[in-house]
RNA sequence: GCCGCCUUGGCUCAGCUGGUAGAGCGGCUGAUUCGUAAUCAGCAGAUCGUCAGUUCAAAUCUGACAGGCGGCUCCA
């Protein structure tokens, strides 16, 4: 039969394996990087190990070779296994358990009475580096389930035998290299050889099965690739991540600090850090009005009933600190949902007043695990960008929408990439089919009229109702959710909210709650990340720095930093007795986007000579020049967008 | 909260198998007036996270606690 190769047609005897195929198209070079085949039969192509024999319908091979995507996957899903078998032969006691690839790596779990230590890694990698060095062929058994189960159990290897016992099919199919067995799907790249650039990285513990009630394992993580070079060139760029870890860059910038031994989980904002805050706030609060919404505030403490009411103090009390004054029991706010319900019975509502969106940048305290905290980006007191839109059931889709805008603006307008995921009703949850398939139905058809891609999470929602979330990645890749948008029916029910409708009836307005940024802290965590410290120039808390390269610039330099600053230009000075290059390097390092140099030339001419944060120099300018270009700076990043922010 | 690792001056880090601490940067003082990523010199600054224990002797060993880092679980 023929089978298509790469564009040419190849005769495939009946019986041949994928490789004998394969071999047949392509040059030696080249077939030594094929891991792995993807089998075309009809509409659809199945990825098939090369020992693997061609199906009998299939008319095109196409191989996968080690450098791609799918054969990279491959190769750490392999690495995985030839991680497990090493650790079989040094630990025979230790138990296998899962070890998938996942994104830049693979992992695998092991039960073993003494957890690893990363000191254990070099006697592991020298035992996967003789695996690799054998070139092992990964071979493929197909086996009833019991036999396989029983296989398992003998080896005394009892969580793959549970995984069986899960697995709904007559045949399991296992995996050999070496002396090593394993209950897997593959398929594998032929042989250990491809496992030879690989290196661990880290230990964890991870619950089995990710659950908190069960064993805790002993989780390895790792790295492979097709070559040595670019698993020198991945470690590399992990290293230049890190010099983007906004921890590092807020110490550096004297952004914040965290004083773990007084308030741990809780920023201390240093002046720079809350200039930028000041400034990213006012202008979201005037973004916020723009578009039709009204400011409140409601207060830290509410009394205990309020929570019980609400049902915080059921769900919710792990994650609250309580104080007790006088008599009276508090709860400082972890949310900021009840004060704004609150302030809308304040007044009887009609529906006419409808929708009324009340936004407040609100701090409220979560008590997090001590285990979870991490710098900006999880804490324990922190701002929420919070508003609840408290509307009629009819509007809720066009104010879904009204939220969607307003995140993609957001996004937009910082360049962020972002994932959108909807998630549905979970098991524990309350209120009416009715009403979670009304309100699933409004998130969905919102998000699909907005035109942005979106996954659904099954099961994931909050307890009160489904929620759209928007998540951002940091240097290295993890996932961080800012934005939320949560349909609540049930709470303006516990407080008794109503309108009076047009038939003069009392009417139960439904809640959105949203957040976009998130949680102010967090937000501008991933954007020191997203920016590596060098903030937009609106954002930045010094935009210019004037340098005076002798004291004999001091009298200019002073003059032209009151002129920048009528303009309002965010500028500082340094006339230190200090060198020019050492005055330069340090507006450099500190990120500054302006660095206005003033010497003999410039006193003469009136000005500053120009240079950027990237190096560039733009030559002499005036004071009034260098403002406008500064101003022109700051506006930039608004032109595309739907939004506007007055630089006053 | 759970697992592993870590905790030495403001920052980054040395300190080997136990004999009561070092450097660079930063700070201060002085000299230098020097044109686009570091001018030189001097000085100050740490009971080595906390509390116990072992020991003649502990930053170094043991334990508990606190905090941090990487994960798990959870979440903005």
């Amino acid at each position: 039969m023929d089978v298509r190769v790469e564009g040419q047609m190849v005769d495939a005897p009946a019986e041949a394996d994928l490789a004998a195929v394969l071999r047949k198209a392509l040059s030696g070079k080249k077939f030594k990087t094929v891991v792995a085949a993807r089998a075309v039969t009809g509409g659809e192509s199945l990825l098939l190990d090369l020992s693997a024999s061609l199906p009998d319908d299939c008319h095109e091979l196409i191989p996968v070779y080690a450098d791609s995507p799918e054969g990279l996957q491959l190769i750490r899903h392999s690495t995985a296994h030839v991680l497990a078998a090493a650790v079989k032969r040094l630990f025979p006691a230790a138990r296998v358990t899962i070890g998938p690839a996942i994104d830049n790596g693979f992992y695998y779990d092991f039960d073993v009475e003494r957890p690893f230590s990363s000191e254990d890694f070099p006697a592991i990698e020298a035992e996967m580096q003789k695996i690799a060095a054998a070139r092992e062929p990964f071979t493929r058994e197909v086996l009833p389930r019991a036999e396989a189960e029983a296989r398992f159990r003998g080896m005394g290897e009892t969580y793959k035998a549970e995984i069986i016992e899960g697995i709904d099919a007559d045949t399991v199919s296992l995996y050999t290299c070496g002396d090593f067995t394993d209950l897997c799907r593959g398929p594998h790249v032929p042989h250990t050889g491809f496992a030879a650039s690989a290196k661990l990285l880290s230990v964890a513990g991870a619950y089995w099965r990710g659950d908190e009630k069960n064993p805790m394992l002993s989780r390895i993580y790792g790295t492979a690739f097709a070559d040595d070079k670019a698993l020198a060139a991945y470690l590399r760029q992990m290293e230049e991540a890190k010099r983007r870890d906004h921890r590092k860059l807020g110490r550096e910038l004297h952004l914040f600090t965290f004083q773990e031994d007084v308030a741990p989980g809780m920023v201390f904002w240093l002046p720079k850090g809350m200039l930028v805050r000041a400034i990213l706030e006012d202008f979201w609060r005037k973004e916020h009005l723009k578009r039709g919404y009204d400011m409140v505030q409601g207060p830290q403490l509410l009394r205990v009933e309020t929570w019980q009411r609400s049902g915080h103090y059921d769900h919710y009390r792990e994650n609250m600190y309580f104080t007790q004054i006088e008599d009276d029991a508090y709860g400082i706010k972890p949310m900021n949902c009840i004060a704004h319900m609150l302030i809308y019975k304040n007044e009887l509502r009609s529906y006419r007043d409808l929708p009324q969106r009340y936004f407040e940048l609100g701090v409220v305290h979560r008590h997090e695990k001590s285990g979870v905290l991490h710098g900006l980006l999880r804490v324990r007191q922190f701002t929420q960008d919070d508003a609840h839109i408290l509307c009629a059931p009819d509007q809720l889709e066009g104010e879904i929408l009204d939220v969607i805008h307003l995140i993609r603006d957001l996004m937009n307008l910082f360049g962020f990439q972002y994932k959108v995921a909807i998630s549905t009703r979970p098991e524990s949850s309350i209120g009416t089919d009715e009403a979670w398939e009304l309100a699933t139905g409004a998130l969905i058809q919102a998000v699909e009229k907005a035109g942005l891609p979106y996954e659904i999470n099954e099961g994931d929602g909050a307890f009160y109702g489904p929620k759209i979330d928007v998540r951002l990645l940091d240097c290295i890749g993890r996932e961080w959710q800012c934005s939320t948008i949560q349909v609540d029916f049930t709470l303006p029910d516990r407080f008794d909210l109503n309108y009076v409708g047009q038939d003069g009836e009392r009417h139960r307005p439904v809640m959105v709650h949203r957040a976009i940024m998130g949680s102010l802290e967090r937000f501008i965590g991933v954007l020191i990340e997203q920016y590596a410290g060098a903030l937009p120039v609106w954002l930045a808390p010094e935009q210019a720095r004037l340098l005076t390269v002798t004291e004999a610039g001091d009298e200019a330099v002073l003059k032209l930093r009151d002129e920048l600053k009528a303009q309002g230009i965010r500028v500082a000075l340094d006339t230190r007795n200090e060198k020019l290059g050492f005055k330069v390097r340090e507006a450099q390092l500190a990120k500054v986007p302006y660095i206005l140099v003033v010497g003999e030339k410039e006193v003469q001419a009136g000005g500053a000579n120009v240079r950027l944060r990237n190096g560039d120099n733009l030559g002499l300018k005036s004071g009034g020049e260098i403002a406008a270009l500064i101003r022109a700076d700051a506006e930039e990043p608004f032109k595309q967008g739907g939004m506007r922010y007055s630089f006053a």
